[in-house]
DNA sequence: TCATTGCGGACTAAATTGGTCCTGTTTGAG
DNA sequence: CTCAAACAGGACCAATTTAGTCCGCAATGA
């Protein structure tokens, strides 16, 4: 189903609850309950955000987590990829070369590269501001120009209601 | 890892396989060998793309699959979704509202089905010409580690070469 | 009429994932 | 100085999902 990970999703959702009240601190137990996920699940969550630095962590009592740099600087890949790992639909887009046999006859092998990446531009397209937005205007408007057209602006132009 | 499923892999492989050779039909066997695939695996991706109508097919002797419809007609959003069902990042994109308890609370909730329409949108802007087309390749192959060019940028701007 | 080929679904085995738990370590408050 | 609150890291198990196989049936052309 191309679907994201379960704790990818809880992660999306932490980060914008945190989010809401990017100054403060935010200890585990506490983001739990808002989110009504289980605490040790998000402890999970959370200890993986701060790995890949989307969030600061105060440890010791009144510690807690806090984001790490304007909510407009996050992407949702930038969150998908802390937890999942690096973006890739196929194997053969991070294993070593040989690692599959087909490579050799494989007419499509060349461009799942391009796919992947224009996947990866989609969610990277879409930042943590957006998500908390009370609506979500195509993100091209939010985005600095100079990146050009983004994928999502493309989507957005594709969107169609099916 | 969002992860692409293996049989939506194997699906697109089988495709493009089939799509060199649009004129012809193609058997399940002929097929699995051609692609290095269990005969049992291809067989059963057929089926799916059968039921999809992206491919024809001819029961008895002499039998086979054909290509329903030219392959610029065919994008690999066609193809994931023949095989996975319906692109849906989240489990609350294609459940009946109410599914998830999260609903009243989650600020992400809303926006998911723009995250989604934007990898949906990706995926359908590559078309199964596009994969077979020697030279689908982007220029930048070795793509910057900071994606601001998206490759659907360049995805689009190649699309549709003859 | 028979070999070939697709059709549909049931079933099993393996891989992945989610979720829990346990044992540290750090740090502020009392 | 001590204790409790909080994060850190990883081992572990259970449940779900997925891949892959197999079976009997149906169609069709030689």
């Amino acid at each position: 189903m191309i679907r994201l990970s379960r704790l990818a999703d809880y992660a999306v959702v932490v980060m914008s609850q945190i989010a809401v009240a990017p100054e403060r601190l935010h200890t585990a137990p506490e983001l739990s309950c808002e989110v009504r996920l289980p605490a040790t699940t998000v402890s999970k969550v959370l200890k993986l955000l701060h790995r890949s630095g989307l969030v600061t962590s105060h440890r010791g009592a009144q510690g807690g987590y806090a984001i790490s740099r304007p909510a407009t600087a996050i992407s949702v890949a930038d969150i998908i990829s802390a937890v999942d790992g690096p973006i890739a639909l196929t194997d053969c887009i991070e294993e070593a070369p040989g690692a599959c046999d087909l490579e050799a006859i494989c007419p499509a092998r060349r461009n799942w590269q391009a796919i992947n990446d224009a996947v990866r531009g989609a969610l990277a397209g879409v930042s943590l501001a957006d998500l908390t937005a009370p609506v979500f205007l195509m993100p091209a408007a939010a985005n600095p120009p100079e990146l050009g057209k983004t994928a999502l602006e493309n989507a957005g132009a594709n969107r169609d209601p099916r």
